[in-house]
RNA sequence: GCCUCGGUAGCUCAGUUGGUAGAGCAAGGGACUGAAAAUCCCUGUGUCGGUGGUUCAAGUCCACUCUGAGGCA
């Protein structure tokens, strides 16, 4: 348990969506030796390409990528700490190959669980979850109730409306017989243990108003790369509607689309909508770790060339232990 | 040219008999420990088109003016 042992350091680029980060990423793996892995929760799946916006095989340019396309479509039980289990497997072979490792990616919690100490509970339990969201959907009042008998603490952060989280913290304690927080449920106060990996962090950011033309551009290039097609495929596949997978953006309002709901250009606009909140939630969750260096790329094709010799000449010394 | 109806939050509009404004949507902020592209919480100050006038008090009444839509010549 002592930390004698160096943790590993790794780099991380972290922003909202369409900030250049799969550019950016790329470019420094090629200077520095890089591989990526991906902190993408969509991307992981095989057969969501055009809507996750992976690179494609030329966009790589030979870059090794991980964490993309590892699971079906149809795994229910896909999680962070999943996701925590196999990036950190990456990690360990792209450092026994002298590599770099940069993770690239937009989904908080999932960065989170490589750079924080997150202590996992209880892995989900469906009987204890199915109960649970009986228990809130008879009667949410009493489900509270019940948490704040069993689990003062969590209860007490957790807005009474917030079903998945109480669901959630019922299951843990059913399920364990231990309240969630003693598992330690403070994202704020977890600074006592050493995180997985000690990592760089890069945060790219935009003035709002061109991220989100950005976005509006970038969802009318996917439809005309295909993702209508690619979206209809998944939907003839007959995939179970309450798949996490499902209900990503990009798929979930185009199937609203095909089960009649609204039109195609509803369908388009509320595809960029919701892309255009989700970008606001990541920059709320990003903007709370203070150890992110934020890099302004709202004219990214101006300077990107200074950018990433900037980024690899700090990857280097980062990596060589030389700057703390 | 005349008549009618409009001009109030980014948008669509409420606004009672005069007491310096409020809904929906959009937007912004926050939270987040095995579903996270998910889920949840909070947030409405705007020269009431402009200028004058009446009044203790005008989004509300009057005059003029700018502007939009429709109608009649």
């Amino acid at each position: 348990m002592n930390q004698t042992r160096q943790r590993q350091r790794i780099v991380c680029i972290v922003g909202p969506t369409a900030c250049h980060k799969t550019e950016c990423s790329i470019e420094l793996a090629k200077r520095v030796s890089g591989e990526i892995v991906s902190a993408d929760s969509v991307q992981v799946y095989l057969g969501m390409d055009i809507g996750s916006a992976k690179p494609t095989k030329n966009e790589r340019q030979g870059i090794e990528h991980h964490l993309i396309d590892c699971v079906l479509i149809d795994t229910p039980e896909f999680s962070v700490s999943m996701f925590r289990d196999m990036a950190s497997e990456s990690m360990r072979s792209i450092i026994s190959r002298g590599n770099v490792p940069i993770v690239a990616g937009g989904s908080g919690l999932y960065l989170n669980a490589l750079t924080h100490p997150l202590g996992f509970a209880v892995p989900r339990n469906e009987e204890a979850r199915a109960s649970a969201l009986a228990e809130y959907g008879k009667n949410p009042g009493a489900a509270y109730a019940r948490l704040q008998n069993v689990d003062p603490q969590t209860a007490e952060r957790l807005h009474i409306n917030d079903k998945k989280r109480i669901v959630r913290a019922l299951e843990v304690f059913d399920a364990s017989g231990e309240p969630l927080s003693s598992y330690g449920n403070d994202f704020q106060n977890v600074t006592h243990k050493e995180p997985p990996f000690d990592a760089l962090m890069i945060g790219l950011n935009m003035d709002r108003k061109k991220l989100y033309e950005r976005i509006g551009l970038r969802v009318d290039q996917m439809m005309e790369r295909g993702l209508l097609e690619e979206a209809r495929r998944i939907y003839d596949a007959g995939y179970d509607k309450n798949l996490p997978a499902m209900r990503s953006i990009g798929y979930q309002q185009l199937f609203s689309f095909f089960e009649g709901d609204c039109s195609l250009e509803e369908a388009i606009e509320k595809i960029k909508q919701d892309t255009r909140r989700f970008a606001k939630r990541q920059l709320t969750w990003f903007r709370r770790d203070e150890k992110i260096l934020w890099h302004d790329v709202t004219c990214w094709e101006d300077g990107k060339d200074a950018l990433i010799e900037k980024l690899t000449i700090a990857t280097r010394q980062w990596m060589k232990g030389t700057d703390t």
